[in-house]
Order: C-alpha cells, then sequence, then structure tokens
DNA sequence: GCGTATGTTCAAAAAATATTGAAACATCAG
DNA sequence: CTGATGTTTCAATATTTTTTGAACATACGC
C-alpha cells in the first residue's frame, strides 16, 4: 500500500512529527491519570499536565497535541481546565504568537484549589436547602433521631463553608 | 382503560405499593447526589444512602427498591457498595429473613473510609512506578528542576502512605 | 491592513459508566 | 428437607462523559 512517496518536499511545514513519550514519562502519566481519577478529571487532562510536569522546558500547544497524540479540541479544552484551576501557567517566547506552558510551582496549592472549586459551588448551592429540609423536619413530627442528622448535617455544611474560603485567596482574576 | 377491577382478593402479598419521596426527602437526596458526585459516586448510591439517613427506622431491600423506583440489582449493587466502605450497618429482625438498613453512626467516619478505600490502592500502586521514575531522571541526564519535581512527588505520596492508615483502624471484617 | 499562524467552539462519534431485569444462587422457616 | 423468600450476578441496554475534527474566531508579524 506504501504511496508513491506522496510528492516529496511539501514546502509547507516539515511535518514536525513529535517524540512519543520515553517509558518514564508515560508511567508518570498513568500515575497522574490514576489520581486525577479519584477527582473524577478526565484522562486527557491528566495527561497534559503529566507532560509538562516532567518537561525541564515550558511546551507549546502543538507539542501537547504531537507528543500525546490527542486531538486539538482535547489540548484546548484541557489547558482551559488546567488555566481555570490555577494549575498551569503560559509563558510567551517574545516573537511569537505562541503560548509555551508549564506546570504552577505548587502542585500542593493546584490541588487545593482545584478541591475548592469542585466542592465549594456544592456547598453554597447545598446550604439553603438544607435550611430548609431542616426546618420541616422540625415543623412535621419527625423523629429526633434524623433530626439530629439533619441538624449535624447543617451544622457540617456551615463549618466547610467558613473554612475553605480560608485555604487560600480566591483564583486570580483572569 | 380501566381494567374490570383486576382479579379482586389477589391473595399472593397485596402488591405493596410504596410510598414516593416527600420534598424534603428528594431535596436531602439531591444534596447527596451532588456531594457524591465530586467523588464519583453513583447517584444510585447516593440516593439509597441519603434514603437511609433520612429515615427514623431502618429501611429493607424492598422499600429501598420501592421508594426511589429503582432496580433489585442498582439496590444490590448499591447496598454492596455502601456496606464495602462501612457506611451503612444492617440489622436483622428475629423471625424474619430479611435485613434492614440503616447509615452508620457517624458521616464523618463512613466518608474518611471512602476516601481512604479510594485512595490508598492507588498510592500503594504508584509508590513503586515513582521511585523506578526517579531513579531514571536521575541516571539520565534529567533537568535538576524535574529531578525536585519528582523527588517531591515521591516525598508526597510516602507521606500519604504512612499517614493514610493512622486515620481509622482498617475495615472490619466482613 | 492582510493573511496566516494560533487557538477555540461545538455537534457528532466514541468510550466509559451506570442501570436494568431475568436467571442463578443462598438460606432459613416450617 | 424443601420450597418460597430474599439477594446477588451479569449480559444487555441506557445514560453520561470524553474525545474528535472541521468550521469558526482572533490577533499578530509582516
Amino acid at each position: 500500500m506504501t504511496p508513491p512517496a506522496a510528492k516529496l518536499s511539501a514546502r509547507r511545514k516539515s511535518r514536525p512529527s513529535f517524540a512519543p513519550l520515553s517509558a518514564h514519562e508515560a508511567e508518570l502519566a498513568v500515575f497522574f491519570v490514576r489520581m486525577a481519577g479519584i477527582l473524577g478529571v478526565p484522562r486527557s487532562v491528566a495527561e497534559i499536565y503529566s507532560l509538562l510536569y516532567a518537561s525541564p522546558e515550558a511546551v507549546d500547544f502543538d507539542q501537547i497535541q504531537g507528543r500525546l497524540g490527542m486531538s486539538k479540541g482535547s489540548v484546548s479544552q484541557g489547558l482551559k481546565f488546567l488555566r481555570d484551576h490555577g494549575m498551569v501557567l503560559s509563558v510567551k517566547a517574545p516573537g511569537s504568537r505562541r503560548e509555551r506552558w508549564q506546570p504552577t510551582p505548587s502542585l500542593a496549592a493546584s490541588l487545593v484549589t482545584l478541591l475548592r472549586n469542585q466542592v465549594l459551588p456544592a456547598l453554597e448551592q447545598s446550604s439553603p436547602s438544607l435550611d430548609r429540609i431542616l426546618q420541616g423536619a422540625q415543623g412535621s413530627q419527625a423523629s429526633p433521631e434524623v433530626i439530629e442528622r439533619l441538624t449535624r448535617l447543617r451544622r457540617w455544611n456551615a463549618r466547610a463553608l467558613e473554612l475553605f474560603p480560608l485555604m487560600l485567596p480566591p483564583p486570580r482574576e483572569s
């Protein structure tokens, strides 16, 4: 099936051809993918982060796409996710429009941000609900045991709500 | 379409017919489903837990199935999940083969167990990987920056690994 | 300013996950 | 013992999530 040396010297852009992941890079990706799974972060996002983490230099869009063999769409969405959660930083080389990416210095801080962003909205949304539910239970003749449970639940919710924001300053302006 | 009073007095078992969830029960379920989502716990499991949580008395298999309107399979799997993570307890009424379920007293403890069960295996599996990766990086001429990152990562992994088991005694025997 | 290098969006396809239900299994009350 | 009750299993199905890729936007170097 080998096609006849496809119109050689296609001037357009020497078809970059990126190195596949090394064994160690691949193994690190497995690690990150596994951990990400626990928080429901998609594989592609974990792979991107892993690549940046194992790279001495900042990595650009095309390298990410090429070395991980994933679509533009995935790279774009993955970087958006990582950006939105403050997990990566971009550096622009002068005289080029292209952005190059690297992991935020502290992985710990990144994780806290991620966690916060996932949990806080849920807690906030639930707060009024819990109040309503508890009041309802107290109004009707609900069992003391259930009321006790609901009370504890609401107390927790409230405590988490005031504790979380202390863990880190709110996400930087976009 | 009303069928002719379907053979009345079908002796077999008066078709129990379970009450649908009350407004408050439903709202609580939304809360638990939302929280469970963060940890990737399926909706059906959260619904079951929520129902038990809001019930003054222990609840049996058929009631769970009936009130939540879910299949036997889901109820069975859901209870298995909750059982395996120490989140529910069963009580057997004397003279009946049927089990009745209630939430474990401490939701906090349940969550820790759940977390531990999800995270620990991942950490353990990853430990040798990380060692290998780091050694590889040190062997080849990897950048100091990357080596530093990998070192920190492994230190974390190790620390988490020794910290986690302290949080609660290992899951009770089945 | 123009044209293209660079990135984003989003509908459709693919993959992963959860749910169902019927058949197999287990157990205990009689 | 045994048969009905109570539960689990698992292949098939339904649902949700993720990925793809081609069309669309944007802005920068020239």
